[in-house]
DNA sequence: TTGCAAAACGATAATCTTTCTTGTTTATAT
DNA sequence: ATATAAACAAGAAAGATTATCGTTTTGCAA
């Protein structure tokens, strides 16, 4: 990721200092809570309103330049929309990281037992990390 | 499920009228979420408080007898704990179902390139209902 | 460049959603 | 039956998200 400029024409969403801030910041640190991400923009843009924190977001995941990865037992963080992967949580550090999976097999399961057909999904995983298991 | 009596108690939570009725209602129908649950248990318990019906759920979910399902793109929806499975949802006509996966390799692979120890999991799988195909 | 219209911004009010507080009632064990 | 702890309803409080509105900025075209 680099050119978010790019990006956001791309969406049709206009160029602003603001929406630049935060995509850097979501981008530089993988994943991101609404307040952690409001907190941390604040360094560099100290009179940001949290409304407009709210309706970048919003208005970035409903042209897919984020996602939002919802989590049990905690709250939302946020991520800039790249390639579908899965999520492990550490509930011990709680931290979250991504885990490329082939889940094809599953999913074809999955429609075959269901007749579904799908097109997305989410998965999570939890446990404990290598750090924390010793 | 049946005995909600008796659940309540092998948790240590007392029997009220109030929980036996809310246990009897997300049994029925599944899956649901607060709102909706606080409309029907309304129907029976006209004076039952919304605090009530929240301590209530967050009781229940920690000595887990409940189960919050977190969906993306929509509200929360809660299950009586059974055995682990996997949902599904139709991005049509917007419900919700149970899907009974293994997931047993996926997760093995998923140990064994993370290192992590797995010992739980949330997916949900988004698309198209058989119904909502034709 | 400069000027215009639409979009985005900050401030703050309004609207949910969830939790806390308090006085009263109820469930359970003795 | 009585005592005690837990649960209840009602409403206040806190937290999270969205809406409103006047001002500023952006993107585009003259
Ligand atoms: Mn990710
Ligand atoms: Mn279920
Ligand atoms: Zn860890
Ligand atoms: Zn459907």
């Amino acid at each position: 990721m680099k050119n978010y400029e790019l990006i956001l024409k791309e969406h049709s969403l206009k160029v602003t200092p603001q929406r630049l801030g935060m995509l850097s910041i979501i981008d530089y640190v993988g994943h991101i809570t609404i307040e952690e991400l409001f907190a941390n923009i604040r360094k560099d843009f100290c009179s940001i309103s949290i409304a407009t924190l709210y309706k970048n977001i919003n208005s970035m995941v409903e042209v897919k330049i984020l996602k939002e990865i919802k989590i049990s037992n905690s709250k939302s963080k946020y991520e800039i929309l790249k390639n579908e992967h899965s999520h492990m949580v550490c509930k011990k550090c709680e931290k979250l990281e991504d885990l490329n999976l082939c889940l094809d097999i599953t999913i074809e399961n999955a429609s075959k037992k269901s007749g579904y057909i799908f097109d997305e999904n989410a998965l999570v995983l939890f446990g404990i990390c290598p750090e924390c298991q010793r």
